[in-house]
DNA sequence: AGATATTGCAACTTTCAGTTGCGTTAGTTG
DNA sequence: CAACTAACGCAACTGAAAGTTGCAATATCT
């Protein structure tokens, strides 16, 4: 047992500053701009060294996605259901019209990780969202909906829709208009 | 005026075989897989033809797909609200599940013309759809609504929702409820 | 038929992904 | 501190696909 981590690693900070130069090309220019190269010399590392941790390109920029999703979501709790759903709608609505968000979320154009990466992301969020809506039925502030994560879902789609389809406008109005219909359902 | 057409053009029917060899490609494997000398190939015309028309790979493929999208969104007219309905929001789901459609609609900052065609794409089907709803209220089936093209958005943006982003199921049952919704709140 | 635009063809260059062998550096252990 | 070893740097590759160029062949219009 005593398997005294077998690193050898100086690793750990070289994967930083590789994923970091991923993630910033990626804010800029979109998945498809990122090229191994330039991801090399941004991050004062070499190619090969690269290759040595992932596979290929797409396994790359998977990584360097998945180590941005990560940082977990916040689950805003200001004591207040509408409060509550108001700050995580807003959250979703910066993401989605941030450049980063928008290049993580663009479906399509993307490698299958990516695309296999998106439903996690969002099932997380729905999951800290549900979290919001259950506190706020142990506060006795609504009654317990069948499905809210399905709520959850009908109010996030349409910030979503907008951000990449549409392009309609997504201020306040908009997202309190979205909130109050989720209340109304309760 | 007697400006006839100094075409020399046999071009137009080369035109169409290489466009339709793109969206052929893109049908099936999507967007990515599009090769310029498979293209080529497939069309029975010389790699060197189509860089003459379009200045590179991505304008190739925008050219084809904008070409598809001109095809008129069909108005469902089968007397009965719900059906209506239903029968325009499966077909949001068709293209929104197709390949194709998820080349037309996915968001890529690669393009300006795509970006500024979605907008218009998705404003022609909310018009079509507030059609049925206005022919439903003149037939008294309901009450006029404050803005069915926000009702009708709210409705659509699900579904796309979960095409492109969470992988959620499609089916009948989803969209009826969809519909329900919508419905309920006339 | 003759002029001209359009296409075919082949041999390029360029860019980027991914690989390989070997030398070098930096942690780990005694 | 010395030796061992994993991780890294370097350079020169291969391979696929984009994009280019000059010239010959062919279709279309008058």
């Amino acid at each position: 047992m005593s398997k005294s981590e077998p690193s050898h690693r100086r690793g750990q900070v070289v994967e930083d500053k590789i994923l970091q130069a991923v993630i910033d090309v990626i804010a800029v220019e979109g998945t498809m701009a990122v090229k191994v190269d330039d991801v090399a010399a941004k991050a004062g590392v070499n190619k090969t060294t690269i290759y040595r941790r992932y596979p290929n390109r797409d396994d790359l920029v998977l990584a360097a996605v998945l180590a941005q999703a990560d940082i977990a979501v916040p689950i805003p709790n200001l004591g207040d259901l509408r409060s509550d759903l108001l700050a995580m709608v807003q959250s979703v609505a910066d993401t989605a019209t941030s450049s980063l968000g928008r290049a993580l979320l663009s479906a399509s154009a993307t490698s299958p990780e990516l695309d296999a990466m998106r439903p996690r992301y969002w099932h997380q969020r729905f999951a800290a969202a549900t979290e919001i809506i259950a506190r706020a039925v142990d506060r006795g502030e609504c009654a317990a909906p069948d499905d809210p994560a399905l709520l959850v879902e009908l109010t996030v789609a349409p910030i979503h829709f907008r951000a990449s389809q549409t392009g309609g406008d997504i201020g306040d109005a908009f997202l309190q208009m979205l909130v109050d219909r989720l209340v109304a359902s309760l």
